[in-house]
DNA sequence: TCTATTCTCGTACACTGTACGGAAAAGAGG
DNA sequence: CCTCTTTTCCGTACAGTGTACGAGAATAGA
């Protein structure tokens, strides 16, 4: 990792302006051997199979048949690159239905696509933490969340800070239940653990713990957690 | 970025067990020029005044005096001394006072006090991501959540859920929130955004959009938001 | 003093993002 | 046709990362 970008450590990024509303063709010099949609769709591959961590330059080249530096032709760093990455998968959030003018339902409706969608790119929960500016299809779906907004009469920055929040809250949950799934994945680890837990328990240091782990109840599914929350969440909201 | 461990894709991260509860002393061979606690502290510092970035083995080592290699007798990885970090820092939240019989109340402070504390390590929601054992101050601070949620008769997995998302939710929030205030700290960015966004509601694509951004009605603090959030969030929760 | 054990840390390696610059390709103008 | 300009392609190089390895230093028990 190397950053000798000419950016003092204040804020990142790149002009919007010229990433997304960007001049069409330049109808001169050599003929781009790739296009942006294929390098972003490979490195959004590579990120759903492997993991954010194995989105390197590199690889992403290797999967589009390029070398590495040719992708620079494309977005100007790696941090575009995943800004390219985060809009280029939200097109899968376009497809919406108008607003049934129930708008908790639809909110609703809105957090659990987000949360799907989520589910589906594991590593959006950790693309999105950082800053970004939306692309086109972000902003549509964002059109679509303030539309459903529509009924409550909130002002303009309340819609868009109740999108926003919301986004987080979805994010924050999936991180969390992506988390638990990958750990459960590896039983002797989630074993080492269980012990580790059961040894704090029995210090007596720790009676609510104790309590806690010997009378579990019966297991909650994450769906079901993340629906009871959402729901008074959004059944809470004021309006106007 | 190397990762030669044997460890397979699956999980990562060590044996709890023999992280947190250490054998004490083997009082034998060379003794040790520094400690684990200073070595943490100082990764601390680094992160509270750097970022989390600028925490890496050789400006750790430096800031203790050391030679970068001598970390790994402290911490087997650098991921495990994030999570040492990480447990450094919850030890600013051990001092509570006892639950006052208002649990939603207390869960309120519980949330405050957690928000405060992320601010203070803007780094914290970056670092929660990703699952990690508690230690014994995240554990302490566990105890406390556990002992406000006594009232509400949750049985014992529903109560570590409801802390376990809390904590999600907060760091969701101070996540965008540290996002936001970074943002506006860099003015011709903010411009450059506001301009892009203003074009792309020009379009006449975006209605929704345009409005919102036309009538934006008196800023939000983050402060403010996140109450209103937390309130519905908590007092809609159902009691056992 | 010898030996076992532990900590220290210089060196080395595989890997990262990316600056640089030359070569290749394409259109425009002669 | 040749040039000029513009754009893309990409090999090489470099600073910086986490960490494996192993030689040396320090300490405790024999």
């Amino acid at each position: 990792m190397t950053k000798p970008r000419d950016e003092r450590s204040g804020a990142a990024g790149v002009d919007p302006e010229q990433l997304w509303l960007r001049p069409a063709e330049p109808r001169r010099g050599r003929r781009p051997s790739f296009s942006r949609e294929e390098i972003v769709a490979a490195a959004v591959a590579l990120a759903d199979t492997e993991g954010l961590e194995a989105v390197t330059m590199r690889r992403v080249a290797a999967q589009v048949g390029s070398g590495a530096m040719s992708l620079y032709s494309y977005a100007p760093d790696k941090e575009t690159l995943l800004e390219l990455m985060v809009d280029h998968v939200s097109a899968e959030l376009t497809d919406t239905d108008p607003p049934s003018g129930d708008w908790r339902a639809d909110l609703k409706a809105v957090a659990h696509r987000q949360r799907v969608h989520m589910l589906r790119h594991r590593w959006l929960p950790a693309a999105l933490s950082t800053r970004r500016v939306p692309g086109p299809h972000t902003l549509a779906f964002l059109e679509h969340a303030l539309a459903v907004l529509r009924p409550t009469g909130l002002d303009g920055a309340a819609k868009l800070e109740v999108f926003a929040q919301l986004t987080a809250f979805v994010a924050g949950q999936v991180a969390y239940e992506v988390a638990q799934s990958t750990a459960a994945r590896c039983p002797d680890r989630a074993a080492a653990e269980a012990r580790y837990l059961a040894a704090v328990a029995a210090d007596g240091h720790h009676p609510e713990l104790a309590e806690a782990l010997a009378a579990p109840g019966r297991p909650l599914t994450p769906e079901a957690t993340f629906t009871r929350f959402l729901d008074r969440l959004i059944d809470g909201l004021d309006t106007g």
